[in-house]
RNA sequence: GGCGCCAUAGCCAAGUGGUAAGGCAGAGGUCUGCAAAACCUUUAUGCCCCAGUUCAAAUCUGGGUGGCGCCUCCA
């Protein structure tokens, strides 16, 4: 598999540290706040990034973290007159009712920074040992000049990225690029002891210190957002090479933003949408598949239409689904060789794979997928085959679903209702043989109205509940 | 100012040297009592514009035009 790696700035062949075992780390929220849709799109990029790697047998140890501790978390928790620690539980949670709508699957660790604090302040003793960061007022800072390689995934020599002079002169920093590694607390601000005093650390040096500790000092993979990339990600590497004097990480994968009419959807601008509102309208499933339905470099602008077409195109998928679980039902065929199904499905998957062997293409994945439908469509729910070859194909249909992380919305199949719809379609039946088409057509109308469609075909009738 | 990205049909979106995937929407047809779903056909002599390289360019080069991002908290 190719990835990008945004450090080299080219497509690499992904070869893990350790053969079969790829150690993904993504940044997590700060959870002071709903996510809005710009942060779901990390979340489902390296959601899927990791199924495929495990579907390709690698065995992945995915860790993000909760930044638990920051300013912004603070204020939210002055404005409502509760401690720090209730804001972000609470909204912790509610990242995982998010997550899991959206089918991402947990990480293997959630670390926080609240339980690491004693990695962290290792970290930053080492760095102060090692003569790369210095303690002043209660602060700790890590001095940039000393890091030779400092802007190396940014690709701006360190001069540019300070020549701005935007960065607010400090007296207590030597130089103004200077970041904190660990912040004196302020009255009223929740406060760890440290060597240095009590205080919290920056925002940077969480994550060197939590990879590490879970993925060692070399990891495979490190992902986020492009936002991420300078001074975020830049740092934890300033951080994290000066303390181990190892590379940080191997790749560097960073996904594209989401537009609000062209423009980046960013909480400063405040022109986002909460993943939560969008939800609430559509559902959580088409917003996941209007993120993976381009590339994740590209910038994807968001709007209502696009969403409703990818409503449709769900529905295509869905539809073949259920007329593979009704092809199953109606199973007749003797025949277990099916040997050309297996060549069909297997062309497809070879199709699938292809595309996201090559810096994870989900556009093309998906266009296998549909290729793959109209295969089935064409030659499996037509004439009679064999319980083994549907169960065959609808298995590999399901496969490759999972891997985009699709197709997980179960429809309700609720028994009180299955028990009505019966008995109307078989009223339905009685009024058909008699001809009867007004009858026939009045109870389809019902149906209709209950939010059941039915289809006619030559096994029998096939009812599904539309979709709302 | 430094660094970088993007421009493909009505809409979304792949394709980075070999003659324009896929989805949505639209049109016509087959099937059906009528539908629905499905299938078939159809919708870009052309990929922002202009030059150039090449047997061959959406793809490479140069120059434009338009849009966006990072350099500051941000996914």
């Amino acid at each position: 598999m190719k990835v990008y790696n945004t450090l080299t700035r080219a497509k690499e062949e992904l070869v893990p540290i350790k053969e079969g075992e790829v150690g993904i780390y993504v940044c997590g929220p700060t959870v002071y706040n709903f996510i809005h849709i710009g942060n779901a799109r990390p979340l489902c990029v390296f959601d899927v990034l990791r199924r495929y790697l495990e579907y390709r047998g690698y065995k992945v140890t995915f860790v993000q973290n909760f930044t638990d501790v920051d300013d912004k978390i603070i204020n939210k928790a002055n404005e409502e007159g509760v401690d720090a620690k209730t804001i972000s539980e609470q909204y912790i949670a509610e990242y995982r009712t998010d997550a899991s709508g959206l089918n991402v699957r947990e990480a293997t660790v959630h670390p926080k920074v609240t339980e690491n604090m004693d990695a962290i302040i290792k970290i930053i003793e080492d760095l102060i040992a090692k003569g790369f960061a210095y303690a002043s007022e209660g602060d700790v800072y890590f001095s940039t000049k000393k890091f030779d390689e400092y802007g190396k995934l940014s690709h701006q020599p360190l001069e540019d990225l300070v020549s701005g002079a935007r960065i607010a002169v400090d007296e207590i920093k030597r130089d103004p690029a200077d970041f904190a590694l660990w912040k004196k607390a302020k009255p009223g601000e929740p406060f760890w002891p440290s060597p240095w005093g009590e205080g919290r650390p920056g925002w940077h040096i969480e994550c060197s210190a939590m990879s590490r500790r879970f993925l060692g000092e070399t990891i495979d993979i490190h992902g986020g957002g492009q936002d991420l990339i300078f001074p975020h990600h830049e740092n934890e590497i300033a951080q994290s090479e000066c303390s181990s004097g190892l590379p940080f990480a191997r790749y560097w994968m960073h996904n594209g933003y989401i537009n609000n009419d062209g423009v980046k959807m960013s909480k400063s601008l405040g022109n986002f949408f909460l993943v939560r509102d969008v939800a609430k309208v559509y559902g959580y499933e088409p917003l996941r598949y209007f993120l993976i339905s381009s590339h994740y470099r590209s910038p994807i602008n968001y709007n209502v239409e696009v969403l409703d077409a990818c409503k449709s195109s769900l529905t295509r998928l869905y539809t073949c689904r259920e007329s593979l679980d009704f092809a199953l039902k109606n199973a007749a065929g003797a025949d277990d060789d099916f040997t050309a199904a297996k060549e069909m499905v297997n062309a497809r998957r070879e199709q699938f794979c292809a595309a996201m062997d090559d810096d994870l293409n989900t556009a093309d994945a998906l266009a296998a997928l549909f290729e793959l439908v109209r295969d089935i469509n064409k030659e499996i729910l037509t004439g009679e085959h064999a319980v083994a070859e549907i169960r065959f194909v609808m298995e590999s249909f399901d496969e490759l679903c999972g891997v985009l992380g699709i197709l997980y919305e179960k429809k309700g199949a609720d028994d009180s209702l299955a028990e009505t719809v019966e008995s109307l379609i078989a009223a339905r039946a009685e009024a058909r043989k008699a001809k009867n088409w007004a009858e026939a057509d009045r109870i389809r109308d019902e149906l209709k109205a209950m939010g059941v469609v039915l289809e006619d075909t030559p096994q029998g009738v096939k009812w599904r509940v539309e979709k709302a």
